[in-house]
DNA sequence: GATCCACAGGAAATAGTGGCTT
DNA sequence: AAGCCACTATTTCCTGTGGATC
């Protein structure tokens, strides 16, 4: 059952064609023993950028494994929850230093930086660094900034070569970079489109072929997990965690064949925990505008602009004793609930303005009066919303 | 075509927080 | 306890937008 799971990186990726021959043409240099270039990868989650990165490195250190003359090696940090171009480092140190090293700990940016490009000299060769998730580092970027120049700077020795792989899911971080960084580092960009329908199934067919028995899939398992992940981020591995899911439950039950009932099974039960998990940590005033939204829905007046949304959310701070933000605090709120996919908006074009949102819940009413009682850290919200919702008949 | 409206979101100012030092 | 520093959250202020209205 592993091939299903999440960090199982296939030999081939058909769907991304275009995007390994691009990264393919921007590494072969090393193959030549010049430097690859500096790469950026960039696109939502799920849609192959770390399988293609890992895929094509891979590929590239088999196909010189027989010669003297190229040495690559391919250095991967993980850069999520490391918010500081410190860390990275760090960890890019112990990476370096191989299996059971520690994590260098005390010293000053600086001589971290020098450690690692102390490590690079000894291993040689062509050293490619992939920095998987680079978006979380936020604004400070000291890391992508001294790493492609590091042969420049005469920090390593000439037949060093050092590239880098940036993958990041957010289209603004490659804007944000100060510019100098911008230059270096993106010699090279692939973007990574959303997969279609067509190719979720196609993903999950082939994945499905080698981890389940023969005929266990039940005519359109397939089409409607790919359906399902496509309405929402069309991640490939949304798509696959709902077939897996599915697979589970039935094995549970012990039953045979998989079928479309045990999928939306499944659905539902990921989502919810995907609900759970998005708003779960989200701060009192967040879980209050997300109630405030909530509570339109329950009156049927979504989609609501802001400022409609704005009120219930005053209201519903003073029924919990607590002090509302101001308006354009809220709207940066909307946003990020958006961002955990508990909201849905839609621009308009005004009648009196540039443009405006209109907020909707992403998920269902059911699920989310269900889970907020878990996660808000007062019982009377939870409570009103429940009585709301049985006043108009929603529960 | 100038002006207005009412909104989105950028930028700067300010408040709040936690760790560390004195 | 007070001061300092770095960082985050929030508020305040402001600019840009694009159809409506004159």
């Amino acid at each position: 059952m592993d091939i299903l799971q999440k960090d199982f990186v296939p030999d081939a990726l058909p769907e991304r064609e275009d995007e390994l021959n691009d990264l393919h043409s921007a590494l072969i240099p090393a193959a030549r023993g010049s430097t690859p270039l500096n790469t950026f990868l960039y696109g939502k989650s799920g849609q192959g950028k770390t399988a293609t990165a890992r895929l094509k490195t891979k590929q590239l250190k088999e196909q010189t494994e027989s010669r003297d003359d190229v040495d690559i090696t391919i250095v991967t940090v993980q850069c999520n929850s490391l918010n500081k171009s410190y860390h990275v480092i760090g960890n890019l140190v112990k990476q370096l230093r191989g299996p059971g090293a520690q994590k260098p700990r005390g010293y000053p940016q600086q001589d971290l930086f020098e450690m690692a490009f102390e490590e690079m000299n000894k291993i040689g060769g062509t050293i490619i660094v992939v920095l998987d998730e680079v978006d979380s580092i936020g604004n400070d970027d000291d890391v992508l900034y001294e790493l492609p120049r590091a042969s420049h700077n005469g920090y390593i020795d000439d037949d060093v070569k050092i590239s880098v792989i940036g993958i990041s899911n957010d289209f603004q971080f490659r804007d944000n970079l100060r510019p100098k960084v911008k230059d270096t580092l993106c010699d090279e960009e692939i973007e990574f489109k959303p997969y279609n329908a067509k190719q979720l199934q196609a993903i999950l067919r082939r994945r499905a072929d080698k981890a389940l028995k023969d005929d266990v899939l039940e005519e359109g398992v397939i089409e409607l997990c790919s359906a399902y992940a496509a309405q929402d981020k069309a991640s490939a591995r949304q798509a696959l965690r709902y077939l897996f899911k599915a697979a589970r439950l039935t094995d549970e039950r012990g039953e045979k064949d998989i079928t479309l009932e045990h999928v939306e099974e499944a659905k539902e039960e990921i989502d919810r925990e995907l609900i759970y998990s998005g708003i779960e940590n989200l701060t009192t005033h967040d879980h209050l505008a997300l109630a405030a939204v909530t509570f339109l829905e329950i009156q049927n007046e979504l989609p609501a602009r802001s400022k409609r949304i704005y009120q219930t959310y005053r209201k519903l701070a003073d029924v919990n004793d607590t002090d509302p933000s101001v308006l354009r605090r809220f709207r940066d709120r909307l946003r990020d609930l958006e961002l955990y996919n508990v909201l849905n908006f839609e621009e308009n074009a005004g009648y009196q303005e540039g443009t405006y949102y209109e907020y909707k819940l992403a998920v269902s009413l059911d699920m989310l009066l269900d889970v907020f009682p878990a996660v808000s850290d007062s019982d009377d919200i939870p409570a009103l919303l429940k009585e709301e919702a049985r006043k108009h008949n929603r529960i």
